[in-house]
DNA sequence: GCCTACTAGTTTCATATGAAACTATCTACC
DNA sequence: GGTAGATAGTTTCATATGAAACTAGTAGGC
């Protein structure tokens, strides 16, 4: 007999915790604000990074650059992000958000990070350290400032390395 | 300034995980069988608990009633799983994998485990653990039988309690 | 300058998805 | 035994998705 047992099988796991945590955390904003998955994660990206190109708000988001393109046109509609034709290179615009999109922004980021605090309640600092150095094992990111994600992790309940 | 860091917030780092890890997986059962994520888990979820009826797959497999629905329908065409009316309630019927379905589960099975065992090589065995610990916090499963589960992680590479 | 190959971003189109409607059956109450 | 919800599973339909085609611009010979 195989053993094999998908309640056990760590990439069903983790499917089912990203997806229940993406519609858990995704009502904060997309009943109160109407803004979507991807949305918040363009507007997370241009707040920490303003004057990006869609190109790169595909690779910082995880988004294909289809989504990206049809959230951004999206965004603009709605006079949440701006953007301007770029100097160096005519086929890209610098995204930046409006106004209004930082305010926005700046509503629901710390929603998110309540979510976020209350949906790690049950764990212990140990825990928590441990599942992002997990996550940054199993699924490392190339490219964000080490300092500053330490930074937030410190905040968010992680004692340092 | 509102803290926040797109790449050290917990639902979008473990979205772009579960992701990643999908797409590395489902390559292995896609390209050489043409089985969908959905189709492998139900293979998974009926060589567990064979008879099981479609609201129950649905449940275990964490899919909604229509893709089950058609998953189930696309399996039971290339005769991998097979259908029979439950004496017990005429709405719904009770599914078993078919022979060949066995086969290819059991040919399946093992590349999946090994997919595991070389995606988590990184990992110390404690950190191992953790991360088991961890998903069933998080996202605890309310049904499956806890001593099989205990005994496939224990194999899986991680020490017991 | 001007081909040629490449890239950023948009649009098209075929497929995937899931909410809601539907069908058939069950359950509970009379 | 008949009637009024409930429930299992399928189908419909409107929307989401992303691969591939397309548009506009860039870069590197020559």
């Amino acid at each position: 007999m195989t053993p094999f047992q998908l309640e056990a099988f760590l990439p069903y796991r983790i499917n089912r915790l990203a997806e229940r945590m993406s519609d858990s955390l995704s009502r904060v904003y997309r009943e109160r604000f109407a803004i979507t998955v991807a949305q918040w994660r363009i507007l997370a990206t241009l707040h920490d990074a303003p004057g990006l190109a869609a190109k790169e708000v595909a690779r910082a988001t995880n988004l294909d650059k289809v989504r990206v393109s049809r959230a951004v046109a999206e965004l603009e509609a709605r006079a949440l992000v701006s953007r301007r034709l770029s100097r160096a290179d005519g086929r890209s615009n610098e995204l930046r958000l409006s106004a209004p999109g930082l305010k926005l922004f700046r509503r629901i980021a710390p929603l998110a990070l309540n979510w976020e605090r209350d949906y790690l309640r049950g764990l212990s600092d140990a825990e928590r350290s441990g599942l992002f150095q997990v996550l940054d094992k199993l699924d490392p990111n190339r490219r964000a400032a080490p300092s500053r994600l330490a930074a937030r992790r410190r905040r968010a309940g992680a004692p340092g390395p």
